[in-house]
DNA sequence: AATGCGGGGTA
DNA sequence: TACCCAGCATT
């Protein structure tokens, strides 16, 4: 038997976009979603929000939205900020170049904007850590203004609806994506359009094991009508991750730590460390110890600590140690000298975090 | 157009 | 383990 497969007409087309953009509207309101950034229409609110949500679960992210907030009720609170305390507040959610392009825009706009969080569009997309789908949201969100978000949900709700087979990750399957994106927006109530796609997305168009049982578009949707669901969105190859293996130095003088910023262009950027020493492939301490200037005494050694991040692999081992060489060699390279006690008051790559709180464990229970 | 940038939940 | 998450900046 032959498939039958056929061309919708133009007056077809439109009446399915009509009937997807009212079923969209209709679950929200049926299915409403109790998160905290809905109840605002506070630009300054929505903006932290959406920055914290940026490639980020929503489940992750809500403990940090209230905290955020709490700590830099204001743009004025958050440009005032010291950047580490801003780092600090980030501490733990990843992608900390979000944390850093926030506090640089609210600078911005207090000294050039009066502190104001600018209304329109084209101003909102200018800013530092705002691309496409965060003006838009915000656009929406908190002014009302008819901009289509295109995040992961919505690609994946678009290329399941018309079975777009160009890659989501190519700059073409964007553009084609955010064509549909813009037919189905609704202009009078572009913000709860949004909200709405987003929510169904994320409840009903799951990445995995998708609800088409009891979606409400199933009958409008070509990728459940030719049972292909699974087979979208169209995603190119990941990359293989890269291993490193980072030996610390925890140097102390008395109680004093020695620790520095990371301020290459790499990971953690911002985030405090102590003294590293990256390995080639596998080596071992005493290789490690060889190779640096510094005269020390190594106290303790570590466990193996690791660490996936999303395009790297991570090892890192932890030595403790007391320094005899001049401090001035430490200085130069940019290390500070921080008192024990105030150690955890920076913020730290994960998997430093991971072995502090870990040591501490461990003095406790031996003492 | 490709790549780098975190951390965690889930199947 | 691999994939994905209210993406963006840089080259």
């Amino acid at each position: 038997m032959k498939v039958q497969t056929r061309v919708k007409s133009a007056i077809e087309e439109r009446q399915s976009i009509v009937m997807i953009r009212r079923g969209l509207l209709e679950w929200s309101a049926q299915n409403p979603r109790n998160l905290p950034w809905k109840k605002t229409e506070e630009p300054y609110e929505i903006w932290v929000s959406e920055i914290i949500l940026q490639q980020t679960r929503v489940d992750q992210g809500t403990e940090y939205y209230f905290r955020f907030l709490e700590t830099f009720p204001s743009i004025k609170a958050l440009a005032e900020a010291d950047l580490d305390q801003v780092m600090k507040a980030w501490e733990g959610l990843g992608y900390y170049r979000r944390a850093f392009h926030m506090h640089e825009t609210a600078k911005y706009l207090m000294s050039e904007h009066e502190g104001k969080f600018p209304q329109t569009h084209d101003e909102i997309i200018r800013l530092k850590g705002i691309g496409p789908y965060t003006a838009a949201a915000i656009s929406s969100f908190a002014f009302h203004l008819p901009y289509p978000v295109l995040d992961g949900n919505v690609m994946r709700v678009i290329s399941r609806l018309f079975c777009v087979d160009l890659p989501v990750d190519s700059s073409e399957g964007r553009s084609h994506l955010m064509q549909r994106a813009e037919q189905l927006l609704d202009h009078d109530k572009p913000g709860q359009f949004n909200q709405a796609i987003m929510d169904f997305g994320a409840m009903i168009c799951r990445p995995r094991s998708p609800v088409c049982k009891n979606c409400p578009l199933s009958t409008y949707c070509s990728a459940n009508q030719n049972d292909t669901v699974n087979s979208f969105p169209v995603k190119r190859k990941s990359k293989q991750k890269k291993e490193r293996y980072f030996f610390y130095l925890k140097i102390n003088k008395g109680n004093q730590t020695y620790i520095r910023r990371r301020s290459k262009a790499d990971i953690w950027q911002n985030l405090y460390e102590f003294y590293l020493v990256e390995g080639r492939g596998k080596q071992s301490w005493k290789d490690v110890l060889h190779s640096t200037n510094l005269k020390i005494d190594v106290v303790t050694y570590s466990d193996i600590y690791t660490q996936a991040l999303s395009h790297q692999k991570i090892t890192a081992r932890f030595a403790e140690a007391t320094l005899h060489s001049a401090e001035e060699l430490l200085f130069e390279q940019g290390f500070i000298k921080v008192n024990q006690k105030k150690l955890r008051t920076f913020a730290y790559p994960k998997i430093i975090d991971c072995y502090l709180g870990d040591k501490a464990l461990n003095l406790n229970s031996s003492s």
